[in-house]
DNA sequence: TCTGGGGTCCTAGGACCC
DNA sequence: TCTGGGGTCCTAGGACCC
């Protein structure tokens, strides 16, 4: 029998200053007082020091200005990924639909647990002790309908909190809320509606989408009508794969630091980076992008896109050589303080192993068996193949890079 | 108050194909 | 010779998120 739940069956767990809270969990010294994660550029703050006016993001004088006994530490990057990778242990433990946003924070779907695992509200607050007892840190839980309110409602109940937002109550949960708070509404578009006098997410519900569509473009302003009347109907995304990997470095001011040697060799360590983790990850990609961001923080992106995916450095590092060749005149002329690589149109690294016949290895027969593997797989998907038989000819690279 | 490093999604124009 | 509408891919840039 069908029971329907009288709540929303979507949870999103969001880890509360996530780096921070690792560094005051493994050293009892840094508990209860202002702790910045990263020198150079706040990566995080304990609650303690956004107290002070500290955010994520700002520069680390600035941080230390607002706060100066604030304690400052370095980040320690594994520590972090061991800590996520045990969250979301227990998420996976919690159900199976489980949707990874980032390094700290998830969607699940708790909907078909009710028998087993009674209410959302008993599985969120389960949740949120068990990640407290196995790993040692604070989460909030946002509970809803859809996944946006359930990001909302996380948001709202910000630090180590549960917020459930009832179905029925949701627009009077949503639309005293100000636009800020709408996914997708950052610094440019928040000036937008401003400027229009529209402050709170009932003042977006109350205009036409056809309104919001000339003030923000066709998908910002169909997204925001919909988010504004809880229009959602996403649902939770098991096992999705990123897109891109890439790396990027701050270059020192310095003159000697963007000369053209330097640039070389940062995007050298760079490609160098990408490729492993391309490697390790077992996915090749396509398009090869060039980020460079200089003095005046304005910004330029180079791509090119290969004829076949590869993880290849040499590869990868020629065709960012040439992007970098052809951008070359632009970083003459200002200064350069950002170099970055990054891999796109990323697909899996499959190997098909091909069985042939003894007697039919020769080239004709090889690439006609290849061209059937194109067919099944896909022609971007095959960079390699791997000649098996009865004497086996080992590893043959069919498609060299 | 000058801003790190990792990503996602959308737009718009041009090339190319049918 | 000129014209069409529709679709996909590539490139560059912008906004946004954690």
């Amino acid at each position: 029998m069908f029971v329907p739940a009288p709540e929303g069956t979507i949870l999103h767990a969001d880890l509360d200053a996530f780096y921070a809270s690792v560094e005051q969990r493994d050293d009892p010294r840094l508990r209860g007082r202002p702790v910045i994660v990263g020198g150079g550029v706040v990566l995080a703050a304990s609650y303690e020091a956004k107290a002070f006016g500290i955010r994520t993001a700002m520069g680390g004088e600035q941080a230390r200005r607002l706060c100066p006994w604030a304690i400052v530490v370095e980040p320690r990057m594994s520590a972090y990924s061991d800590a996520s990778k045990a969250v979301f242990e227990v998420f996976e433990d919690t159900t199976p639909l489980v949707e990874g946003l980032s390094i700290d924070e998830a969607f699940l779907e708790v909907g078909g647990l009710r028998r087993v695992s009674g209410t959302s509200v008993e599985i969120a607050t389960r949740l949120r002790r068990e990640v407290l007892e196995r790993v040692g840190l604070a989460i909030t839980v946002g509970v809803a309908r859809t996944k946006f309110l359930a990001k909302v409602a996380s948001a709202v109940a910000k630090p180590d909190g549960l917020l459930v937002v009832p179905p029925g109550r949701e627009l009077q949960f949503l639309h005293p809320l100000p636009v800020e708070r709408l996914w997708g509404v950052g610094s440019v578009t928040a000036r937008k509606l401003h400027e229009r006098g529209i402050q709170t997410v009932g003042d977006v519900a109350r205009l036409d989408e056809i309104v919001l569509i000339s003030m923000l473009g066709r998908a910002s302003g169909r997204h925001l009508h919909s988010l504004a009347h809880n229009r959602d109907p996403r649902a939770v995304q098991v096992g999705r794969r990123r897109g891109s990997i890439g790396s990027q470095h701050a270059l020192a001011r310095s003159r000697r630091s963007r000369s053209p040697d330097v640039v070389d060799a940062a995007l050298v360590a760079l490609v160098d980076r990408v490729t492993r983790r391309m490697r390790s990850a077992k996915r090749i990609g396509r398009t090869v992008v060039l980020r460079l961001r200089f003095d005046d923080f304005t910004r330029l992106t180079r791509s090119h896109t290969l004829t076949r995916p590869t993880a290849h450095t040499e590869t990868i590092l020629a065709t960012a050589r040439k992007l970098l060749a052809v951008a070359m005149p632009t970083i003459a002329r200002e200064g350069l303080t950002l170099v970055g690589i990054a891999v796109a149109n990323l697909d899996d690294d499959r190997v098909v192993q091909l069985a042939l016949p003894f007697d039919s290895r020769s080239d004709d027969a090889l690439d006609t068996a290849l061209d059937g593997v194109r067919d099944r797989f896909g022609s971007t998907a095959v960079t390699r193949a791997v000649l098996l038989g009865r004497r086996s000819l080992g590893s043959v690279p069919m498609l060299p890079d």
